[in-house]
DNA sequence: GCCGTTTTCGGCCCGACTGTTTTCAGTCG
């Protein structure tokens, strides 16, 4: 998908180029609408000749393909080079920073000659920007603080990081308002959150809005008014987001405030089509109330079933509801086991007794203990002696311990050459394996990934891109190469839960289950007490539609669809 | 720039908070 993202950039710094010199807001509207829906796409526009793919995407039309086709032929596109001779390339992410918009930016590069992070600063610091006209004191104040955040501030973290924080905040909401329910991208169970956003119901409103701006967390009020108010939290940094609304509007404040935009504006476009008005108070025919209690009630209204949050991206779950086929979205009590878990034998922390104790609380039927192999030395990957004293030590758990079965699985190293870091006489033993790249990220990543999968012992790929959100990019290798090998070979997918994985993701997930490809949703713990974190990992398959029958471990371990159990693709 | 069981032109989601404003623009959700 190197092309489409590539082409998606442009798009959405044209965009932003477009919105800064003040163009019609639905023509900025329409590139990023564009710029999504390349990032969306099932095929990957490797060349001029995939262009067919092309027809029919809603938001790219003639003159959107004709760029892409440009770019694919050129290598470039005339009217990003035209636009960004006009407006300095530098003044392009200051549009990230809290309080600065694109008038702002504007005036301050015609009037001041602004161009850049640094002499955005000097113009705050020594108050030519605050001479302007429409700016003052308080406005450059808060422009100030928005230069520290976004110099100091990560700019999204990930939902793994974020929802333990969202408890924390709600907690204290609880005792005043009514109903207190996470929102936005958060409840979306999107792999990164840019802020967190609660709704909260009551009928003294004022009380709910008190209690959130004196939280202990909260480090800066943004703003505070009768609806509304949003903070910054000592925290990662994070704002938290606030919204009040009387309890007869609760199902519509928590549409419109879970989003995602796209999915409101399309809503709220279908209600205009059938003349009735959705806001985040309810659905009105003229003056009159039809609907706003209960999120259900406001899409049945409007014609449509109710749409879970995770898949609430306008990526077609509009269309989908309309028609009655919304899918039935896998669900954490569907999962019946977790079979990627590291134990004291390697580089876990906890003997397999106690978590084989602790799978049984999630109500597993079974649990895999899948230790790293020999070559992973930091991880302290096991000799073939450890992992024989392991796997007697799995036969004994299994005889004391009643109503889990603990399985005999490795995390083996695709070694530097391709080959897997033990030979088939010990992975025909085990009950399953998974195979992952720990080392050499750059070198011939895609051609020992496949020659890994052409071993017919191999039933797994873990963590399948490596890239993890705390900056590292991953392996260098095309993923839909992998997918599409992983699904001709019945080779499984993993949907890795730890929080600075999350790999794969929602849009590689996406595609490859359209390709046919099958998932393992695991933890990948090292402790006993995170098999809860396996939520993470449903939410990221939610999001890429995925149904119990798409996901290995929904099965009982009999029935698990194994590639080494398959008839095909040996 | 996109799009069409109202349309091939004229719409495109709707509202809250802040500051600088004497009536509303800018920014954000
Ligand atoms: N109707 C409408 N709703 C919006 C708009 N902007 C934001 N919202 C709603 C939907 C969003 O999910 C919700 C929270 O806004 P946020 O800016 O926090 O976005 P969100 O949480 O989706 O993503 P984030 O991870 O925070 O960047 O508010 C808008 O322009 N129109
Ligand atoms: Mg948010
Ligand atoms: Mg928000
Ligand atoms: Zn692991």
């Amino acid at each position: 998908m190197k092309k489409n993202e590539e082409i998606a950039t442009i798009f959405e710094r044209i965009a932003d180029i477009l919105e800064l010199k003040g163009e019609n807001i639905f023509k900025v509207r329409a590139y990023r609408r564009a710029s999504e829906a390349l990032l969306g796409m099932d095929e990957d526009l490797s060349s001029p000749e995939r262009m067919e793919e092309m027809a029919g995407i809603e938001g790219i039309g003639k003159s959107m393909a004709g760029k892409i086709k440009e770019y694919l032929e050129t290598g470039s596109i005339a009217k990003y080079k035209d636009l960004i001779s006009d407006v300095p390339e530098t003044l392009l992410p200051l549009l990230k920073i809290q309080a600065l918009g694109p008038r702002t930016i504007m005036a301050a590069f015609r009037e001041l000659g602004v161009r850049d992070l640094e002499s955005i600063e000097k113009a705050v610091a020594d108050g030519r920007l605050a001479a302007l006209p429409g700016m003052g004191e308080k406005k450059v104040e808060n422009i100030r603080m928005g230069i520290e955040m976004y110099k100091t501030g990560k700019e999204r973290i990930s939902i793994g990081l974020a929802l333990p924080v969202a408890e924390e905040m709600m907690l204290p909401l609880r005792a005043v308002a009514e109903k207190v329910s996470l929102a936005g991208s958060a409840r979306r169970m999107r792999e990164t959150v840019g802020d967190l956003d609660i709704l909260a119901t009551c009928s003294d409103c004022s009380r709910a809005v008190d209690a959130f701006v004196s939280h202990p967390l909260v480090r800066k009020v943004n703003a505070r008014g009768e609806t509304k108010a949003s903070v910054i939290i000592g925290t990662y940094n994070l704002q938290v987001d606030l919204r009040v609304v009387a309890p007869e509007s609760y199902g519509a404040a928590l549409l419109y405030f879970t989003g995602s935009t796209a999915h409101n504006v399309k809503l709220r476009g279908r209600a205009r089509d059938m003349d009735l008005k959705v806001n985040e108070y309810g659905v009105f025919r003229g003056e009159e109330m039809v609907a706003g209690k209960r999120e259900e009630d406001v899409y049945r209204i409007l014609g449509l079933q109710w749409i879970p949050p995770e898949i609430r991206e306008d990526r077609g779950e509009i269309e989908a509801a309309l028609a009655g086929k919304v899918p039935e979205l896998v669900r954490a009590e569907d999962i019946r086991g977790d079979i990627h878990t590291h134990s004291n034998y390697s580089d876990g922390t906890n003997d397999i007794r106690t978590i084989a104790l602790a799978a049984r609380d999630m109500g597993y039927g079974y649990v895999g203990i899948c230790d790293h192999s020999a070559a992973s030395r930091i991880a302290g990957g096991m000799d073939e002696k450890k992992l024989g004293a392991r796997n007697e030590e799995i036969d004994e758990v299994n005889r004391e311990i009643r109503g889990i079965e603990v399985l005999k699985g490795i995390e083996v190293d695709i070694l530097s050459d391709g080959r897997l870091d033990y030979p088939d006489r010990i992975l025909e033993k085990l009950d399953f394996v998974i195979a992952a790249i720990h080392q050499g990220f750059r070198k011939d990543a895609a051609k020992r990934m496949k020659s890994a999968m052409d071993n017919p012992l191999v039933d797994i790929i873990a963590h399948p891109t490596g890239r993890l959100l705390s900056g590292r990019s991953g392996y260098d290798l095309d993923i839909d190469e992998i997918i599409e090998y992983a699904a001709g070979k019945n080779v499984s997918l993993e949907i890795n839960s730890h929080f600075d994985r999350l790999d794969l993701n929602d849009l590689n997930i996406l595609r490859a289950r359209s390709a046919g490809a099958r998932f393992l949703i695991s933890t990948d713990l090292h402790e006993a007490g995170m098999f809860a974190n396996i939520r993470y990992g449903v939410g990221m398959a939610r999001r890429g539609w995925l149904t119990r029958k798409d996901v290995l471990n929904t099965y009982e371990w009999k029935d698990v669809p194994l590639r080494r159990r398959s008839k095909c693709c040996r």
